[in-house]
DNA sequence: TTGAATCCCATTGCTACCCATGTTCTCCCA
DNA sequence: TGGGAGAACATGGGTAGCAATGGGATTCAA
């Protein structure tokens, strides 16, 4: 079930006023590579204060694979329950946006205000999917090695922003 | 089996008072992209008390996979009567209904009291099919997932309602 | 004729597309 | 190897079109 193309690479990109974002291409060239849709997936991250993001095409496999555990257990209603709040979560608590010929997307505000974006999108490449953090947070997240707040701190400085 | 374009996302639409509800654009664009019928499903849900929509092309799916449920299980009486209940509700305790060029249905009245809609429908993307909630409904059910729960407050906020 | 369903029109806010600009990267040639 | 042309990328702003929604008009059937 491994995806072919993986996502990797870091980038600091700014949300403008209308609340706009360039997905950076190094992300977009692979997800044109896994399917031809121009699209992404954005939900609240699982475990931290960010956005996860991936492709359609990852989508429909998240979802072959609980269909596939529901069709084991058909008959029992234990199964059916938890069958049905997993794909509440993983559908219906994110949202596809479609990016436009330069490459942007409009970050929808509820993903936006749950993942605590502000005017920063840090990008980071997390194989099957990626990330999207502000950077003050993943920066103030014990949880974050050290190493990873180094990017985010290098990115900020490359923009001649002070951490 | 699987279906190419899949439900995501949610939304928040009033029902006004000659009962009908526009149905976002973002899930119309699957069903057509779907199938080429302007034209949804509406059904009550087998497990929670709210309906279950999808597009006419997910319905002859859906009867072709309790088909082939059926056929595993041919000589067990209590599959047999399982099948035979779930087809019923599938069919006939269900309606399909089209919307107009401007995107919007007509509840009927009996799948809308089954559903439990007031006059906001809350639009959640599951995967192959959506489901229809009364927001208040959603929120008081314990089986429904906390995270799941902000989304409907959220967009009630997000309409200056308090929830 | 009354009730209901469908169609048409209008409004408002938002979305998506278009164009423009500056910066960086790449590649080629002198 | 240095420099310059061109392409790709990130980003700002303007605008036409679409989505959601309310209200009225028309049609069809009981």
């Amino acid at each position: 079930m491994a995806l072919e193309h993986l996502f990797q690479g870091s980038a600091l990109n700014a949300v403008d006023a209308k609340g706009r974002v360039s997905v950076p291409a190094f992300l977009r060239s692979v997800i044109e590579r896994r399917g031809d849709a121009r699209t992404i997936v954005l939900a609240k991250h699982e475990l931290f204060p960010c956005l996860s993001g991936y492709d359609p095409a990852y989508a429909a496999l998240k979802h072959a694979k609980l269909e596939r555990l529901l069709e084991k257990e058909e008959l029992n209603p234990e199964a059916q329950l938890d069958y049905q709040q997993r794909n509440l979560l993983a559908f219906a608590a994110s949202e596809e946006v479609g990016y436009d010929s330069s490459g942007r997307i409009l970050l929808p505000p509820m993903v936006r205000s749950k993942g605590g974006i502000g005017d920063l999108a840090l990008f980071l490449g997390t194989g099957e999917t990626f990330q999207l953090w502000d950077p003050a947070t993943l920066i103030a997240d014990v949880r974050i090695p050290e190493d990873l707040k180094d990017i985010a701190r290098y990115r900020l400085e490359e923009r001649g922003i002070s951490a």
